[in-house]
DNA sequence: AGCGATGTTGGCGG
DNA sequence: TCCGCCAACATCGC
């Protein structure tokens, strides 16, 4: 359930694991993940050559190596990526591995096989995430001001939960976050985006970093796949309001209300119906 | 056993 | 062009 904060995680995790290694060889044989000949030119791009720099765009990781490549992943719903002692076996749903001189082998795991691999070079990475990948602006990083903010949600009639998924707007927002950061602003998830006022805009912008920051630091959120890059479960779930808890009671201050489920775009979405606006 | 759910994202059609 | 729906895939729970 890579959101960004997950992903975040797993990129600070490779940072101080395996910033600096030396790839001798990669394995990459699922054409799903990527395709055969893309995954030959990627094996030939990567082998001997050391990891630089770790970093991320809304939900995609990018790993620049020397060489002048640059490796996209995203994790889908069910990608994991971690390095484990090169004595282990690789687990069940491995997709990728990159094999490191010092024995160790980082692998990406991915049960349902939504998620996608590329290689860019480095020097067309902004090109790549912008244009390929259409993301708009990181939604933890970006220095997008209100007044920015508030003049994207005026041209879209979408649903303001829809418009928080979609990624070239704000990149990294998902399914989990998009229900929390509307519980916070007391704001009704079927609003369409051009009916926020100023003040609700700058408080989506403002919560949705909020959020998010927290998210980081509690190591994301695990319902049930998600997996750190040390491959541990992150923490974050014990502090969401709505996401999943449906029947349940609001946890604002003298709200009460109940916990209700709806469906969007094909998602669920979930929300306080009392004091959700 | 079968059906419906699941963190994402694209393509398709109205 | 905008926007809602659905499929891609695998697994798990009712
Ligand atoms: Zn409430």
């Amino acid at each position: 359930m890579p959101e960004l904060p997950e992903i975040e995680t797993v990129r600070r995790d490779l940072e101080k694991s395996v910033l600096g290694a030396r790839i001798v060889r990669v394995k990459a044989d699922d054409p799903l993940i990527m395709p055969p000949s893309e995954a030959r030119r990627m094996k030939r791009a990567l082998k001997g050559q050391t990891i630089d720099d770790l970093d991320r765009c809304g939900k995609v990781l990018v790993i620049s190596v020397s060489g002048g490549w640059s490796v996209l992943q995203r994790f889908g719903m069910t990608g994991q990526m971690y390095p484990q002692p090169g004595d282990e076996p690789l687990p069940p749903c491995t997709r990728l591995v990159w094999e490191l001189e010092d024995g160790r082998r980082i692998v990406y795991r991915d049960a349902r096989r939504f998620g996608e691999t590329r290689l860019v070079k480095t020097a067309e990475l902004q090109r790549a995430l912008g244009e390929d990948c259409r993301l708009g602006h990181d939604a933890l990083l970006s220095d997008l001001s209100a007044e920015e903010f508030a003049a994207l949600l005026a041209d879209h009639a979408v649903p303001i939960k829809n418009f928080l998924l979609d990624q070239t707007h704000l990149a990294g927002i998902g399914n989990i976050y998009a229900s929390e950061i509307l519980h916070r602003c007391r704001i009704h998830p079927e609003t369409p985006a051009n009916a926020l006022l100023p003040r609700q805009a700058r408080e989506v912008l403002r919560v949705t970093r909020t959020v998010l920051a927290e998210a980081v630091a509690a190591q994301g959120t695990t319902i049930s796949d998600y997996r750190t890059g040390e491959n541990l479960s992150g923490g974050y779930q014990k502090f969401l309001r709505v996401y999943g808890r449906e029947g349940g009671k609001c946890q604002r201050r003298g709200c009460g209300g109940e916990v209700v489920r709806i469906v969007q775009a094909g998602r669920s979405t979930f929300f306080c119906a009392k004091c959700q606006k």
